[in-house]
DNA sequence: GTGAAAGCGCTAACAC
DNA sequence: GTGTTAGCGCTTTCAC
């Protein structure tokens, strides 16, 4: 039992062909179905490597054929609630072609970026599907000079040459605002995550699209932004309460704002829907469980996720020549934090 | 300008050595600072290498050395809420000691999880962090035969020779049934998940644990056994109610559990805290936003990704030698759900 | 201190 | 159909 002494991982094609009495070419062309082998050959060596639990050693093949069979995938936080199913569509798209994917989180900070960006140059990665950061000028400059495949996914990044997977964001703001117009809202805050990201540019696009078209007013002191996060919506609804404005609706720049928003004026005893009608934009899972559920733009980020993959598959493999952009469709859900009268769940 | 022609990713360690005038042992040792290099040599290699815009192959280290520096980390759903800090914890320890992660979902399903597992195999990945699905028995033995590091995460696995890093299941599922028991309660349902699974079945341990130290009889018509998931804990409660039986108390073996038992309550217009109390178990972050919100049993999930990771690098060099088991304590987090007095946020 | 050369496990000409 | 062989880019003995 001389191949128990040894690691399934340290049999290599080499074992394989002197066990089967053949040459490693040949081992090799039946390991990757390339035909051209007779048959008894064929199955004498799959015969051995049953046998011996032969391993093949994609370390060495990418190294040969140049193609690790692995991606990058760069986003800010995984525990941010917009990103998991995002992640799990490119995971699952992925796993389908037979790519790896290493996961990188940023917490949006260029410099971290910039190591994984490395990193994974270093690791030789076919492509990368890449979530920006609030400053990734100089990333995506590096990203675009390497050459090697790129998605961009959610945020789009002007002036770069690559493709883009995004939501239709003024629509989905327009939508939301034109919601709370609907429902007689005449003073309609907008708490906006980072202008710095085409989804917080285009989303104010949107809202102001929306006001224009209902001939309402656009009042600056409505408008407040900040960050996608739930303590960035807290602290604008604040100052907004503060500030003596009056409100009778808030279009939130996503889920995690919105509840932000709902907490605040639950703290100081203003009504939702009642008093304020808030609609927020993702439609992360808590939408529907939050108290009031919350009317929301939503996203399909896992169809998106899964979209960015295939593309960058087919750019890997040449299918795809040239860059494309994938817009998804928003869609309102309509609950309860909106004041709406029919609501669905 | 020849070295525009090519990409950056095409520049070897021969191409340095050639335009600095130096072997490629003697770039070799420099860039992995092996030292005995004089210091005209170093700076004039340096030099070159950024000129150049070399970027280190790591798939040809990776063969030569046979070490990856990546590891896979095997979760059934990134998309349960669970899992993403569980997932950032890894991920966080990983990069700082160099490791890439290769994420897999198993959606719990055997199969899934095989296909996975010797995907990695032929990555070469250097170890594994590894949450089981209910019936990896077969999965274990192949990872346990590979000889590869192994730690696995939240879930243990009986007669597994591996790591394992857990939270103290049957501690927190008492400290939640006492709870419960010290605010009055006198019929505690219990809303688990699968028996098949350590946390599961430690969970029921505690639960009986709690209601033999203060006297109460063990009802097996509030037991019911079902998944870690929503729908399930919808279902639990339905039934529960259907069945008549009295119950002032439920607790639930996750958060997902509780919310889906307390959706199901008010459906019946049973009030939450007033006519039964809740507890759960994880502290997911809607546990904090849901209304009500849950009392729940907190697990340290973050960090202990963070330690399966650091535990898995330490046997990977070799540091660690024998397997260990690290365990961390649960804590009560006192919310509304439970009807508590004193409620904390 | 530095360089020459072998070889990690594989693929793909090329030869027969 | 099958085998021989040259390298993919790197690390590391071994010799000088």
């Amino acid at each position: 039992m001389e191949n128990n002494k040894q690691e399934s991982r340290d049999i290599t094609i080499k074992d394989v062909a002197q066990e089967a009495n053949v040459s490693i070419a040949t081992v090799s062309r039946i390991l990757n179905g390339k035909g051209g082998v007779s048959l008894a050959l064929t199955k004498r060596v799959q015969e051995v490597v049953k046998q011996l639990k032969y391993q093949p050693n994609n370390v060495a093949r990418a190294l040969k054929i140049k193609e690790s069979r692995s991606i990058g995938l760069i986003i800010p936080d995984i525990e941010n609630p917009f990103f998991p199913a995002l992640v799990r569509g490119v995971e699952d798209a992925a796993q389908r072609h037979d790519y790896a994917v290493i996961l990188c989180n940023t917490d949006g900070r260029v410099e971290e970026e910039k190591k994984y960006i490395e990193f994974l140059f270093s690791k030789r990665v076919d492509g990368m599907v890449f979530t920006e950061s609030l400053d990734s000028k100089n990333n995506i400059a590096l990203l675009a000079s390497s050459g090697i495949p790129i998605v961009l996914l959610d945020r789009r990044v002007e002036g770069m040459q690559a493709s883009a997977v995004v939501t239709d964001n003024q629509l989905g703001a327009f939508m939301a605002t034109e919601h709370l117009i609907q429902l007689g809202k005449k003073n309609i805050a907008f708490l906006n995550g980072s202008l710095k990201l085409s989804s917080g540019a285009e989303r104010a696009n949107g809202y102001r699209e929306a006001l224009t078209k209902y001939k309402l007013a656009y009042k600056e002191q409505l408008v407040i932004n900040g960050a996608f996060t739930y303590d960035s919506g807290y602290e604008a609804t604040e100052m907004l309460v503060r500030s003596g404005q009056k409100f009778d609706g808030i279009f939130a720049s996503n889920d995690m704002i919105a509840i932000g928003a709902i907490e605040c004026l639950a703290k100081h005893n203003i009504k939702v829907p009642e008093d304020v009608g808030v609609v927020g934009f993702d439609d992360i899972r808590m939408a529907t469980w939050y108290k009031p559920a919350l009317t929301t733009i939503r996203q399909p980020v896992y169809d998106m996720g899964k979209c960015a993959m295939n593309i960058l598959v087919e750019q890997i493999s040449g299918v795809r020549e040239k860059y494309c952009e994938q817009i998804f469709m928003p869609e309102l859900i309509i609950r309860k934090s909106s004041g709406a009268k029919e609501v669905g769940k």
